[in-house]
DNA sequence: ATGTCTTTGTGAACGCGTGCACAAAGATGG
DNA sequence: CCATCTTTGTGCACGCGTTCACAAAGACAT
C-alpha cells in the first residue's frame, strides 16, 4: 500500500472495510454475467460460488452496503449491480493516464478490459521523443513534458505507471504535484507519495516469487522429511553470488 | 539463532505466516539494491524504510525466519539476500511457461524482471495457429496441442494464463492436469483448482476499481454535501445511505 | 572489566477479517 | 390466517496480523 503515513483521515464517514471493497470488483463481475444471461435473482449461496468466496462472508459484505437482498428469495441482480457500480463510483467515467508506453504499456493500452466499465483512456505518455505522435491503441503517444498539462486538461486523477523502475518515483512526484490522487504500479518499485495518494502496485515478480514459495514447499513435503542442511550456512558469504542469480537485471537500475 | 541455543521456535519451513512470505520478495528487492552498492549492513529501520514498511514488522518478518541480526549493528546485507532467496525457493531455477500470447502475454515475455531472478521462461504457448513458430523475445509460439508434452518435458511447475477470461479455465484445467501446480492467472476470472494448486491473480480492472472507490470517497469529502447524485441513474436509483442498521426500505424494482 | 549506547528480538495488547450458527423476515401453500 | 420453508442479516468467537514497548544482546570506548 502507501508508504509512510498511511493515516487513513476518513474512513469513517461509511464504514465498508477495505476487505470488503476489495472484493466488491469480483461480485460486480459475477453479477454482470448473471445480468447478461438474464437471471432475475441470486441467492447468496450462488453468487458466492460464482465469486469463489464463503457465502457467509458475501453476505456481510453486502451488509455493509445496506439491506438490499430478500429473505426466502436472495438479491435483485440488476438492482445490485447498480448499487455496487455506486459504490464503487463506476457510475461516472474515469479518465486514465498511462505513463511509460513500452511492451507493457501498450498492451495495458490495448487491454479491452480497461475502458469498458467506467475507465476511459485518456491519453498514452512516454519519455522517449522516437515515440511522441506513434499511434498506440489508435490514440497518439505524447511526450512526457505535457505530462502537467494534460492531467490538468482532462482532468485525470487515476494515473498508471508502466516506466522502468528507475523513472517510476519521478513520474509519480510530476503525477501528484499535477494532480492525481490514486496511482496504479507496474513498476517493481515502493512509491513515496504524500498522504490522501492511494497507491497500489502490481508486481509480476513478486507475484511469482510468492508462488516459488509456495512450490518449493510442497516439494520439500514430499521427498524427505528433512534433509537437513544449509543450518550451517555461509558465516557471511561475502562474494557469495553463486548460482543461478549472479546477473544482474538489465531492467531496474537503482 | 546465533546463540547456539536450542533451534526450537520452529522457524523452519512451516511456520513463516503467508503475511510475511508476501513481503520477502519486497525485502528482498531492497537488499539486493544495497547490495550492488556494497553497502555491508543495514538496520532494520533503513532497511524497512527502503521497503515501505514498519521497522517493528520487518523484525518480527525476519524473526520467523531466524536470527541474522546483530545487536547493536544490524542485518549483514550479503547473509541476508542468501537466506532470503533459499527461503523463497530462488536459489534453484523455476521453468515457467506462459499460455496466450496476446498484448499481454507478449509483455510478460519481453519483461526483463521475468527471467532475472530465478525464473526461465520455458515455452510460449498460444491456441492461435497463426502464432505457431512465430517468435516471440526471441523465443518461437507453440501450440496448445503440445501443452501436456511441453509442460513434461521441462518439468514445468508454475504456469502464467494470459488468455482471454473465456479460455482462462480451460486451460487451467489443462496445465494442473498436467503436472502443474501454482497458478499465475491474469485473466478477469475467478479459476476453479483442486487442493494443493495455488492460484494468485493479478487484475487489473479489480485494481482499478478498487482506486475509484478511494477517489470517489476523496471527491465526496470535500463536498460536504450530498453530492451523491446527478449522475443519471436508473428508475431504482433509490439513494438511502445510512449505516447498516439503519431502516432500509430496498424498494426491489421487479 | 565495566559502563554506555545502539539495535535486535519478542511478549503482549489490540484491531481487523472470517466463519459459524441462528433468529428474524419474508415467501409460499393450505 | 396460520404453518412451513427458504434465505437473509448478524451476534459472537476465533485466529491472524500489526504495533508498541522494552529487556536482552552485542559493539565499542574507557
Amino acid at each position: 500500500m502507501a508508504t509512510g503515513r498511511t493515516h487513513r483521515p476518513a474512513t469513517r464517514s461509511r464504514g465498508i472495510p477495505e476487505a470488503t471493497v476489495a472484493r466488491l470488483p469480483l461480485y460486480l463481475r459475477a453479477l454482470t454475467a448473471l445480468s447478461e444471461r438474464s437471471v432475475p435473482t441470486v441467492s447468496s449461496e450462488e453468487l458466492a460460488a460464482a465469486a469463489g468466496v464463503n457465502s457467509a462472508k458475501l453476505r456481510k459484505d453486502f451488509s455493509y452496503l445496506g439491506s438490499y437482498g430478500t429473505r426466502g428469495v436472495g438479491y435483485d441482480v440488476e438492482y445490485l449491480v447498480y448499487q455496487i457500480s455506486r459504490e464503487l463510483g463506476l457510475t461516472q467515467d474515469w479518465p486514465v493516464v498511462i505513463v511509460g508506453i513500452g511492451n507493457l504499456g501498450a498492451a495495458l493500452a490495448n487491454y479491452g478490459g480497461f475502458a469498458s466499465r467506467g475507465f476511459r483512456v485518456a491519453a498514452l505518455i512516454d519519455a522517449d521523443p522516437a515515440m511522441a505522435g506513434k499511434p498506440v491503441a489508435g490514440m497518439p503517444v505524447q511526450h512526457t513534458d505535457d505530462l502537467e498539462r494534460i492531467i490538468s486538461d482532462n482532468g485525470v486523477s487515476i494515473g498508471v505507471i508502466a516506466t522502468p523502475a528507475g523513472a517510476a518515483q519521478q513520474v509519480c512526484d510530476r503525477l501528484v504535484a499535477a494532480g492525481v490522487t490514486s496511482i496504479l504500479n507496474f513498476a517493481p518499485t515502493v512509491l513515496t507519495v504524500p498522504d490522501g495518494v492511494d497507491v497500489r502496485k502490481v508486481d509480476l515478480s513478486i507475484e511469482l516469487q510468492i508462488l516459488a514459495f509456495h512450490e518449493q514447499r510442497k516439494a520439500g513435503e514430499e521427498s524427505a522429511a528433512d534433509a537437513v542442511e544449509g543450518t550451517a550456512a555461509p558465516a557471511v558469504a561475502k562474494d557469495h553470488r553463486k548460482g543461478p542469480d549472479g546477473d544482474v537485471p538489465a531492467v531496474m537500475p537503482a
